[in-house]
DNA sequence: TACTTTTGCTACTGAATTAATAGCAAAACT
DNA sequence: AGTTTTGCTATTAATTCAGTAGCAAAAGTA
């Protein structure tokens, strides 16, 4: 599970561990929708297979992206948590559907609209407050 | 070359164009170090497989990230340049390369300083630098 | 003008990854 | 006690990727 880099550029480095069509939105479910066990990754829309969804978990967990535990009343579900380097991808996230909103809308009629979650409006303050809204689901959890 | 869209999600619009290990290394080739041709991509330090290149190169045309074009003194080489769309991709780089520069640099100590580009001091100048500079890369050479 | 080099690919062959489905053990619910 | 849920693993097939060789057209050189 270690990684080996291609080069010593950051934008390599980083398509190293998420250059994929999965793992950002593994995290975007974490992020945006508070998604925490497997049952509920593998409900989204686009239909990750369990395979990859596991595999993906293990690689993420293994870059430090993720963390996996139980909760105490609960011995069944794992759940699955954004560490602090995964809820900075935050901005990253942000950017990528500003940039989609504007170029690729035209290309699927069936995109969401993002005008009222306000990321046009202070994508900054947007941005902050995703995080914080998950920094604070994560504290309720473990306390 | 018609995209499908697995969602109507705007990250994984993004991502069922983008999101492998190589086409946004070919937008930061040309964005950031202004590479222009098949040759030029080549050369950068990940090493991308000629046949792997000529596909994404296809693959970013047919969705205008990309133009293809011949320059009137020379009948041999490709110019490929980035589309407005293309060009647009800028703020998603800047964050992710400061997202590597702080998460990832600890993993790969070959990771290059990017002090030196200012990112860190006032992203939104240097990557609208970045942007007005590559514009004007294409302005001189098509006028 | 002929020869060599460069450029931008394509073709080919494995190797690796991905996708889709089935299934299963442990926990939890009824 | 029986059924359902959860979190996977196993299996197979399809697709993509990587690496190398090679080739035609253009351009540079003698």
């Amino acid at each position: 599970m270690k990684n080996t880099f291609r080069s010593g550029c950051p934008i390599a480095c980083t398509l190293d561990i998420l250059g994929d069509k999965w793992s950002l939105l593994i995290v975007r479910d974490m992020l945006v929708q508070g998604k925490k066990t497997f049952k509920e990754f593998s409900s989204s829309p686009e239909g990750i297979a369990p395979g990859i969804l596991s595999s993906r978990l293990k690689w993420l967990e293994g870059n430090e992206l993720i963390s996996k535990q139980k909760l105490p009343d609960n011995k069944k579900e794992n759940i699955y948590l954004l560490t602090e380097k995964g809820i900075e991808l935050a901005p990253v996230i942000t950017e990528i559907i500003l940039w989609s909103d504007k170029n690729l809308r035209k290309h699927n009629a069936a995109m969401y609209s993002i005008s009222e979650a306000g990321f046009n409006q202070d994508k900054v303050k947007v941005t902050e407050g995703i995080q914080n809204n998950y920094r604070a689901m994560v504290h309720s959890l473990l306390g």
